[in-house]
RNA sequence: GCCCAGAUAGCUCAGUCGGUAGAGCAGCGGAUUGAAAAUCCGCGUGUCGCUGGUUCGAUUCCGGCUCUGGGCA
């Protein structure tokens, strides 16, 4: 454990930490993060706001790991079931939203505790990005992604190299996605994305944080995740999944992305077997879990608790 | 007991007309600025089942053995 992952670094006060500012809770999926927002909200007086993309919608609760009502022990909970499963929903949006809860939770006296693993929303957060006010236009996005089927990607970068030759470089070729959306950028606002990342980093964090996060060694956190899934299929996941798609048959791109969800579609249309799906969910888990850890590295000021069951952890932080 | 087919990376398999081998998946690392639980990039030494033979040289050809499928009795 080096110096700056490790809690008990002695340029670290944690009370002082607590004190006025965000406490964020983060850490891979299946970590036990949960509990431990719960558990520090009730110590400390704090409501939880949701850091997580897919607990923010409604009618997905046992795959997004969401806590039940019982669960949540009269903790104030943010931003939970705040979408339609048909509603697309962006870091923009998220960013917005999150810093008006804390502000209201602050203007309140209560501690906000920022909990979840979407690293790209707490991100946005820690950093205080600013992002461009103007929204994503659909029908130009479907314009470019046609452009991009019909005639591969090359026109496009061609036009990338053009327009923003620094943005063209950084991307590789096969990372159309965000070709695409250096020249949705360009084409909406007449501003390059090179432009709009230095704009992006003028304001800096709204708020104070305080961020940990809560980690397992790899084999464990993947005993977890496993473990966990099949806990979800006892407690009803298939049942929600036939439920969710009855109501509403076309999710947006976004709640459609959901892991434990879009693998169980082939089993439902027949196409692969029940220990197929499951297994396969349990597999995207595990590579989920592994990419946000690759963010949550890059994160500076992060306290790592390892290996630590929830007791443990909240009298880490509380110390 | 006989016949056939296999035995190569953690898994599924490709390949070497004889010059010690490569894909997908897994695993590991990285990226990530309006779809992010998504998307993209990078990393491949393994007694080529064991054992004899032929050969300058065998994982590759030939023989025997072991194991695993399938078939015939």
């Amino acid at each position: 454990m080096n110096m700056k992952n490790d809690y008990r670094n002695e340029n670290d006060n944690l009370i002082n930490h607590l004190d006025g500012s965000v406490i964020i809770i983060t850490g891979p999926t299946a970590s036990g993060k949960t509990s431990v927002s719960i558990e520090l909200c009730k110590k400390n007086d704090g409501e939880i706001v949701c850091a997580d993309s897919m607990q923010l919608y409604k009618n997905m609760n046992i795959g997004t790991a969401k806590p039940t009502i019982q669960e949540r022990e009269g903790v104030q909970h943010h931003l939970l079931d705040i979408l339609e499963p048909t509603q697309t929903f962006s870091v923009a949006d998220y960013q917005k939203m999150a810093t008006e809860t804390i502000k209201d939770i602050l203007s309140r006296g209560k501690t906000p505790v920022l909990c979840g693993g979407t690293g790209q929303y707490l991100s946005a957060m820690i950093e205080g990005t600013v992002f461009i006010p103007v929204k994503t236009d659909m029908k130009l996005r479907e314009e470019l992604e046609n452009i991009f089927k019909e005639s591969g990607i090359e026109a496009i970068y061609d036009e990338l190299q053009k327009v923003d030759p620094d943005s063209a470089s950084i991307l590789h070729l096969n990372d159309t996605k965000r070709i695409l959306r250096a020249i949705e950028v360009y084409r909406l606002t007449g501003m390059t994305k090179t432009q709009m990342n230095i704009k992006s980093k003028e304001k800096g964090p709204d708020f104070k944080f305080s961020s940990f996060c809560i980690n397992h060694d790899r084999e464990i956190l993947y005993d977890r995740i496993n473990g966990r899934v099949d806990k979800m299929i006892e407690d009803g996941l298939l049942a929600e999944i036939v439920e969710l798609l009855k109501e509403y048959p076309l999710l947006s791109n976004t709640a459609y992305q959901a892991i434990g969800y879009k693998e169980f579609f082939p089993y439902i249309k027949n196409e692969i077997s029940l220990d197929d799906a499951i297994n396969q969910v349990k597999q995207s888990t595990r590579n989920y879990a592994k990419r946000q850890l690759t963010w949550f590295r890059k994160m500076d000021s992060l306290i790592w608790i390892n290996n630590k069951n929830t007791k443990e952890i909240i009298d880490i932080i509380c110390s």
